[in-house]
RNA sequence: GCGGCUGUAGUCUAGUCUGGUUAGGACUUGGGCCUUCCAAGCCUACGACCCGGGUUCAAAUCCCGGCAGCCGCACCA
């Protein structure tokens, strides 16, 4: 396999600004990083590429939302009850379990919100052990996984760092909705921070407590998950880890991106092409096909709200593969959820091509009865009886001459002789939905990660990252070729030029040429522009490529124009050195 | 969360067992000299005992607690 070598990598990163774990003075704590003035610039690449992606080439917009969120919000989508488990844990077997489970299963008592107290209690006063060994239980504990606070002067209202950036989309989804002028598909994206307390992240920047995420949300028209530019991507191959194939311990597949929708191996043309524009977006990164691979959820592992669920998962020496991107059709589930908490209608109005015809049953209230009878509940009742489909009604009176319905706690007997039915012809327009959701969900702080770990290069004479130009966080070092004050001034006047035409450049003129070379290689600068004696004769200097090593000469004049053409890759440098 | 091991400049390390002078070295980095193309050499400077408490005349060294790292177990909707 590939070379890598974790520690390696991290030591480098650390040594020169790119990484290091933060607060270090007050002795560190676990799941945190800082990224330098090296990685910052890295990882801000990484996101503008993204945004180049996503929001310029699939026409997607970008929003912010708070990293705070109020309690319902959280309780809305889930979070709050799936991240707040009571534990306990086996001393003798050392397994964990969630202290109400084993409760439930030892008493079929329904415990919980119970206080971890009352937990203790009831293991202790239950004589309850572990399930597995029957060893002693420890106290119960509770961990969340999301950070809490207190919002506000009294601190009455509770708040959480946000989990993912997800949910700052679904819940502004009737501003958003209204901002796309009501029509499907629309894709929103957000960057940002997100936060997990996570029980013990001993995995370096593989999982952090506080860290990036770039997703998007593409909502669909659920009958319709196929995409207008699929054929661009349809015959790209794709190296698929189906749940099948994990069941079976197989190898992954390869197989098109056509084949991978009609084989019905992946569940859409939609998720098929999300799946391809990842691939693309890492490959340009430079991870290569071998370190990539696509695997799917486990029916076990998968959210319960989700149809399907891939991982792209990078290859790592020290932790296996490792899931760089989650891409999931999360369905309807988050606007449905908000919907019913909040109250609001987060639904879309679908219009049909054409306006259809309906011959419907409608129940007409005879309201000389149905007045007096209910008084001031009336119109409460007769809204409610509305909601129902007519000819439910009409079946219950055939059969048993009365309706019952259900309402605040009372039953209220209809009998047919409160209502009269009649066929009307109603056009309907279209109907309300609510979209589903394709979410690409990309962990920026990985790929970082993976990108330095795959582009970290071992030759004989020399160590540095192989970083694509598009990312490297310095693009140009000018070196004099000696320190001399002629040379040296030669060198700050192209770098003042190359700065003003925004290229990132650098100049160092400490030590030999040699040294700066290499320490020019060792954080990935894909160009070094010398300037030698024969610079001060005829005006031109020497253009370096790191990963060759070879140099070509070019006019000073011609210098910003070729470093930006072989900058964002429009020329190679091949081509500038034999096309002279 | 649990158990084991570890913690000396940016990095690697000597010293810790057996408490005692100014904590030594190498690399890196800054400044200078030299140097006309890939980490050469010379001079020079900066830089450390994880934090807190205890024992002692005296603690990098012994003891306790905390924090962090590594390994194993567990956890990771």
């Amino acid at each position: 396999m590939i070379f890598m070598k974790n520690e390696d990598v991290m030591n480098l990163a650390r040594k020169r600004g790119f990484l290091w774990s933060s607060f270090e003075i007050y002795s560190g704590s676990a799941g945190f990083f800082d990224y330098g003035p090296l990685g910052a610039t890295l990882k801000n690449k990484v996101m503008n590429k993204w945004r180049d992606y996503y929001v310029v080439r699939e026409g997607f917009y970008e929003i912010e939302s708070p990293t705070i969120m109020p309690e319902e919000a959280l309780k809305a989508s889930g979070h709050v009850d799936h991240f707040n488990d009571a534990m306990t844990q086996c001393k003798d077997c050392l397994d964990v379990y969630r202290a109400d489970h084993v409760i439930k299963e030892a008493t079929g008592k329904e415990v919980e919100g119970l206080e971890n107290q009352e937990l203790t209690e009831i293991l202790s006063a239950e004589h309850i052990g572990c399930p597995k060994c029957g060893g002693h239980l420890t106290h119960v504990w509770s961990y969340n996984l999301m950070f809490q606070t207190l919002i506000g002067a009294k601190g009455k209202k509770t708040g959480y760092m946000r989990p993912e950036t997800a949910q700052g989309i679904f819940i502004p989804f009737k501003r958003l909705l209204r901002f796309f002028r009501g029509k499907l598909p629309f894709g929103v994206v957000q960057l940002g921070k997100a936060y997990r307390n996570e029980i013990s992240p001993r995995q370096g920047m593989i999982r952090l407590r506080e860290f990036t995420q770039a997703e998007a949300e593409i909502f669909v028209d659920p009958q319709d998950k196929s995409h207008p530019h699929f054929s661009r991507v349809a015959e790209e191959l794709l190296t698929l880890y189906p749940a099948s194939c994990q069941e079976g311990e197989e190898e992954p597949i390869q197989v098109t991106a056509r084949a991978a929708v009609d084989d019905n191996i992946v569940a859409s043309e939609l998720l098929t092409y999300q799946l391809c524009l990842a691939r693309r977006f890492l490959m340009e990164l430079g991870l290569s096909e071998e370190v990539l691979r696509f695997r799917q959820h486990m029916s076990t592992e998968m959210a319960h709200y989700a149809i399907d669920c891939w991982d792209v998962e990078v290859y790592t020496d020290r932790y296996g593969w490792i899931e760089v991107i989650g891409i999931a059709d999360r369905t309807d589930f988050d606007l449905k959820s908000h919907s019913e908490y909040s109250k609001e209608d987060l639904q879309v109005f679908l219009e049909y091509p054409e306006p259809q015809s309906v011959k419907k049953l409608a129940l007409k209230a005879n309201m000389g009865k149905f007045g007096p009878l209910f008084k001031g509940d009336a119109p409460k009742i007769l809204r409610a009886l509305e909601e129902i489909d007519a000819d439910t009604i009409k079946q219950s009176f055939e059969e048993d001459g009365v309706f019952q319905l259900e309402l605040e706690g009372t039953v209220n007997q209809i009998t047919d002789d409160l209502i009269d039915f009649q066929v009307v012809e109603e056009t309907v327009r279209g109907e309300k939905i609510y979209p589903h959701v394709i979410e690409p969900s990309y962990g920026i702080d990985r790929i970082v990660y993976s990108v330095l770990l795959h582009s970290y290069t071992q030759e004989e004479d020399r160590t540095y990252f192989k970083l694509p130009a598009e990312v490297a966080p310095v693009e140009v070092n000018i070196f004099p070729l000696v320190n001399r004050e002629e040379l040296v001034s030669v060198a700050l006047q192209i770098l003042d030029d190359l700065r003003k035409e925004g290229i990132i450049a650098e100049k160092d003129t400490s030590g030999t040429i040699g040294r700066r070379y290499a320490r020019s290689d060792e954080i990935g600068v894909p160009f070094a522009v010398t300037v030698d004696h024969q610079s001060l004769e005829d005006d031109t200097v020497t253009i370096r490529e790191r990963d060759s090593q070879e140099q070509v000469r070019i006019d000073v004049d011609d210098l910003p124009e070729t470093l930006q053409l072989l900058l964002c890759g429009k020329k190679g440098f091949k081509e500038f050195k034999t096309g002279k």
